[in-house]
DNA sequence: GTGAAAGCGCTAACAC
DNA sequence: GTGTTAGCGCTTTCAC
């Protein structure tokens, strides 16, 4: 590929310099206001760079201080509402603190995460931010990146690794308490539509499920029990299952958000009325949830204040090197009540 | 700021270089499998790298190239089904053409889109991809990034000058068929709520809208038009202002999907049911339409579609320095039909 | 107050 | 095949 064809020469420090003769030393430190120069010099300096429309190089910039002023983001994805809101929370309050953020988004592929790293670590970001995909298993990369010392916090889809920063809705409890809700409100035949068991947010939902379960003696069917992925199309295809199987239960407790909404366009297919033959319920809600019919009673989860927290811990140990200060926030969810899971216990 | 404390000191070419009595141009060369390099050079020169893993740093590279592999992405706001798929798309397919994505969010700030467009200039990065706030006014920045040569191109909300390739939906048009389709249900006391016309989709998304009603003769209240925002509270407020005016019409089209939210909340609030006394419709849908009540019959938008296209020629001018073509793409919009404006013609 | 020298980590051109 | 030299644009240290 030819260089330097497509790229508009930029001017530089020395292109400044040369115009006033003085060396482009005198120059840099006019820019940044240093004490050392004059206030005549600055001025003439800052003229000649307007005039010149000068935009200092990040890139040299960053290699000569050796940090980049960036934190670099992993998402799974970002057409996704609890993603997006928390993304840009971490934009906003990465930008307050004069940080730029570097987004990636993994497409719920392991692969492709560990690809993304590795270039957020040869981009020399100040700190990593990561909600893992559904797929990863293999720690290995993000053990080295740890030991490598670089601030790194999860969210969200995290490793219970005591070496790790995480911040997460409380799964368990949430789970725990959306479930004792229905069996208050009379269900008994509760199936749950699990996330993969290996992702901290299904294994976690599962077990909150499985606790209320056990407290209030309600048996649990194995075959209404389905792992599975966090997208609306999983929650479709379990639910499919779950009707083929011809043993539909009165309840369905849904993973996430999206995967409720799966089971709505397939219960919706096999003309099954929800909530009047069968019931949703589901861990994260949307923006939209107020205007879905009918509403999902859900346990809503306090995506902001996931993604402030998230981004302000990082930035804790980024700007305060050598503390290394391990947290794990839990923030727990709060229980919307929708139009679903209405029924009175009998 | 105390330096290269907090971060790792990574391994470079000159640690693998030493440790095996070469240079670190050897190193670079076997690294990248230049042919000058020998076999067995190069498989010694992996297994140390790999053993030290070893980064190559991005910002050396950077620098030393001069061209970054990096597109700058500016959209005006993350959560929300437009831009979020979009970008999701400019990820995809930046990614299968080895460019990394750099994304800023605007939030609908004039100021804050000028500083990021800024930042993303001093990062080199190889192009711009960019849609503009509801704020922006001033375009001369934008006419001096064009001047500079680096490759742009703007999407959604676009200016309409000939310097700049744009990628769109047909906004007039979908405008015109949308509002054309509502006057064949026989409606014909018809709000808009408008965009701002100085933003091209407020603009266009009007004008459609009147050359519609001007066609069928229906007359247009001055007070019917609202010009506002693109989210659900400016819906919600225009809504409002329309309702205390005592004068509602049958019908409100609204410049986007989520205004056309915020006008169910609005009304929802005013025990105002939807669609038997008031009717919605507007441009833009959402992943959860389907599921919404009433589902919103609108002009859906194309959105990977005008992802694929703006992230596809802005590549093509990207690795075809010099030939600066300048396209437009409009794309058309396809009306769904929902619940809403279902009224027979009288 | 200003500048000369050195270096950040990498790549390209050209010797050897 | 491998190394030498130079340079990308910037900042820091230390003379002057």
């Amino acid at each position: 590929m030819a260089l330097n064809q497509n790229k508009p020469a930029q001017s530089t420090l020395d292109d400044i310099a040369r115009k006033l003769n003085v060396t482009k030393v005198t120059v840099s430190k006019a820019l940044r206001d240093h004490p050392d120069i004059s206030l005549e010099t600055k001025e003439k300096v800052k003229t000649v760079a307007r005039e010149l429309g000068y935009t200092p190089n990040f890139i040299a910039r960053s290699l000569s201080l050796r940090r980049s002023g960036t934190i670099g983001v992993v998402v799974p994805k970002i057409a996704h509402h609890f993603f997006s809101t928390a993304v840009e929370t971490i934009y906003d309050s990465a930008l307050q603190n004069s940080y730029e953020v570097i987004l990636m988004l993994s497409q719920e592929n392991a692969q492709r995460e560990a690809l993304h790293i590795q270039t957020l670590l040869s981009m020399r970001v100040d700190g990593l931010l990561i909600s893992l995909s559904k797929e990863t298993k293999d720690l290995s990369l993000l053990e080295a990146v740890k030991k490598s010392g670089l601030p790194t916090v999860l969210f969200d889809r995290v490793v219970e690794k005591p070496e790790f920063s995480t911040v997460t809705t409380d799964d368990e409890e949430g789970a725990f308490s959306i479930i004792e809700h229905a069996i208050h409100c009379g269900y008994r035949k509760i199936a749950h539509l699990a996330g993969y068991s290996h992702t901290s947010i299904g294994r976690l939902r599962r077990s909150g499920f499985e606790k209320a379960m056990m407290k209030h003696d309600i048996p649990m069917h194995p075959e209404w029990i389905i792992e599975g992925g966090f997208a609306e199309e999983d929650g479709y295809h379990a639910f499919m299952n779950i009707y083929h199987s011809k043993n539909l239960p009165e309840i369905i407790f849904a993973v996430t958000y999206p995967v409720a909404l799966g089971i709505f366009s397939a219960a919706r297919e096999k003309k099954i009325a929800i909530p009047e033959d069968l019931d949703v319920i589901c861990i994260g809600g949307s923006n939209y949830n107020k205007y879905i019919c009918p509403t999902i009673t859900c346990i809503d989860q306090p995506v902001q204040e996931i993604g402030k927290q998230a981004i302000s811990i990082l930035l804790d140990n980024v700007m305060n090197p050598g503390q290394n200060r391990i947290q794990k926030i839990k923030i727990p969810g709060r229980l919307f009540l929708g139009d679903t899971c209405r029924k009175k216990s009998a």
